[in-house]
DNA sequence: CAAACGTGGAA
DNA sequence: TTTCCAAGTTT
């Protein structure tokens, strides 16, 4: 696997390569947490241009620390799961705070931090500080379970799969032993079709043996996702104000930037933020971990009104950027429809001629 | 311990 | 179009 490696190594931002890193240079501790709190059910592909920001914005953990939460929480828009980025501030303050700004170098005093479970404190563990931990992703599962041939489903597979995973673990290098594993399964040992022929671990691998490999590891299968359905509503005032509010921190969209809503269920409550002459502009689409969302999207002017929910943001003070996907999907409808309603009135009558 | 918690790309 | 799934953690 080492050997593997050190030819075929992903590079990444946050990572020293096994060249530099065998010359003796440790990674950042700080960049590999930001950067496995980022990884968490999230695919290296999106979190490369994340992680990038972060780090320009915020430099050491410090910096993080004595950010401003709306900051924080903005700069993580789109990337989901956003405890993720309250637990991340939450862990920053803690060890600015009480640990000096070093994280600790032990799994134990790791897994005491906000937002580290027990994959992040292994990954941290070995990859930061060379500590013969364990790492158990979505990668190493498949890629243990087809090598022992475990055909226990997931997740009750998931001690088993810990346990031989503790048995490779190398003494020496357990920290690119670590990336190592975990690159295998995502560019060889990957879900679908595994590259069987080009794979280092070909040889020692039962389910490959045995032909079963494409069916490892057995999953439970999910439950069908329901359907809900909610309003949001998208005002501005006689200003040109946008109506925002942060949504409460427990709960979906958590801490986030957001336009009012009603609740989100089989047969929601209209809950308009101020009396008015709605109007529907249409329907916006999203599909969350649990259940898909179909959300109506009303606008109206709010003028000098003085709603019941929310902030008036200044234009000038609103990106868009910092919205959740499913607020970016309503505002981008709000947006072309406001578009759509100006370029008609400048141009009342253009008839688009009928293609048959 | 099951359920909650986002999103985008690939098949 | 729909399902699967990606470097999981918290409650």
């Amino acid at each position: 696997m080492l050997d593997w490696y050190d030819t075929h190594a992903r590079a990444m931002p946050w990572r020293v390569g096994p060249a530099d890193r065998r010359a003796g240079q440790r990674p950042d501790p700080y960049a590999v947490w930001l950067s496995e709190v980022m990884l968490q059910q999230t695919t290296v592909a999106t979190v490369r241009d994340y992680f990038r920001r972060f780090i320009a914005l915020w430099p050491t953990v410090d910096d993080l620390a004595a950010a401003e939460d709306a900051d924080v929480m903005a700069a993580w828009a789109g990337l989901g799961y956003y405890a993720r980025a309250r637990n991340l501030l939450k862990c920053a303050r803690v060890v600015s705070r009480d640990l000096e700004g070093r994280f600790p170098a032990s799994l134990a005093g790791l897994l005491q931090l906000p937002g580290i479970g027990p994959y992040t404190a292994a990954a941290l563990a070995s990859i930061a500080f060379d500590l013969p931990e364990t790492v158990v992703d979505g990668n190493v599962e498949r890629v243990i379970s087809r090598i022992f041939r475990v055909e226990t489903p997931l997740p009750t597979a998931k001690p088993e799969l810990t346990a031989l995973a503790q048995r490779l673990t190398p003494a020496q290098r357990p920290g690119d032993y670590a990336q190592a594993i975990m690159d295998l399964g995502a560019t060889i040992c990957t879900p679908r079709n595994p590259a069987c022929g080009i794979c280092p671990w070909r040889a020692g691998c039962a389910a490959q043996a045995a032909g079963v490999q494409a069916d490892l590891p057995r999953k439970v299968p999910k439950a069908v996702k329901p359907t809900r359905r909610g309003e949001v509503y998208v005002t501005r005032n006689a200003s040109g104000d946008w109506l925002l509010e942060t949504r409460p921190e427990r709960g979906l969209l958590g801490g986030m930037l957001a336009f009012p809503t009603s609740d989100w269920s089989q047969d929601p409550a209209p809950a308009p933020p101020f009396e008015a002459d709605w109007c529907s502009i249409g329907t916006v689409k999203h599909t969350f971990t649990h259940f898909h969302l179909l959300l109506e999207v009303h606008t109206a002017d709010a003028g000098q009104k003085n709603p019941t929910r929310g902030t008036f943001i200044p234009d000038s003070r609103f990106r868009a950027a910092d919205l959740p996907t499913l607020m970016r999907k309503a505002f981008d409808l709000a947006q072309a429809t406001s578009d759509n309603a100006q370029a008609s009135h400048k141009r009342p009558v253009n008839p688009v001629p009928e293609v048959p």
